[in-house]
DNA sequence: GGCGATACTGATAACGACAATCAACCTCTG
DNA sequence: CAGAGGTTGATTGTCGTTATCAGTATCGCC
């Protein structure tokens, strides 16, 4: 069975009202700065479950961190993530789905699947490192 | 400046003698396997130089583990990687890499980069699942 | 509303991958 | 061949994540 606790719902919220990816600890600690008791465990089980059910989307950032994002569910999609800011944007890649499709078929494999995103700068983050040059 | 080891060569050369990806833990195991008394720490610092120079790739696994493979060097290129037996081919994107630049403009990005792995059952493997289903 | 079963929570310990340390060592240059 | 300094490696430290387990909260049922 599963139940709804306010734990849950903590981290649904403070996820969706996040603009770019998150780690579980800095969830964490946004939670417990905003007042809530909620134990870390707690974090990682929550954001593991939501990404399962395909309520979040997960990537590993260069580090190896694992970041979280709130996103639409049941709905194939790539990113497009500021390498500054973490602002994403959700992109559509109907193209590059085709395109993996057919390289991997060509090459003899099966039960293609594919990791596409595309880092880079947003109009902020760019205008502010070209006056900080 | 810089010198030239035989630890450092080992590892150039055990990574050469692979077909597909592997984590710096089994590399070391490897090495040591075959008799080599080298130390875990410096298989670890020729792999991020190797990586760093151009001459292998790295990614990160679904646990996280950075995994290391060599590679054609000073060439941009992608990789379709058996899920099953780590049967890693070189691809070339030309679109893939024109979609990416162009998505993200389009979205105010700038100085684009982009992650694209296509994983999936290479022919073998995918036979293999196919007889045991 | 009360109750019992049981899924969930959370402080902490354990874990695994990786980076830092530092004395001993080896490689290159002159 | 000798000196300088980059390199090595056993060990320790760090950090993100997962497992543990007793206590707690939630839900179906009466």
């Amino acid at each position: 069975m599963k139940r709804n606790t306010w734990q849950r719902e903590a981290v649904r919220e403070a996820l969706g009202s996040n603009e770019g990816f998150v780690s579980a600890q800095g969830l964490h600690s946004t939670l417990r700065d905003g007042g809530s008791p909620i134990g870390l465990a707690t974090v990682y089980r929550a954001l593991a479950d939501l990404a399962i059910e395909g309520e979040a989307d997960s990537l590993q950032s260069d580090q190896g961190e694992s970041l979280y994002r709130a996103c639409t569910p049941g709905q194939h999609h790539h990113h497009l993530i500021c390498r500054s800011c973490g602002l994403t944007v959700e992109i559509e890649a109907d193209a590059v789905e085709a395109w993996a499709h057919e390289v991997a078929s060509a090459n003899g494999f099966t039960e293609a699947s594919h990791v596409v995103d595309v880092f880079g700068l947003c109009a902020a983050c760019g205008a502010l490192a070209a006056t900080a040059r």
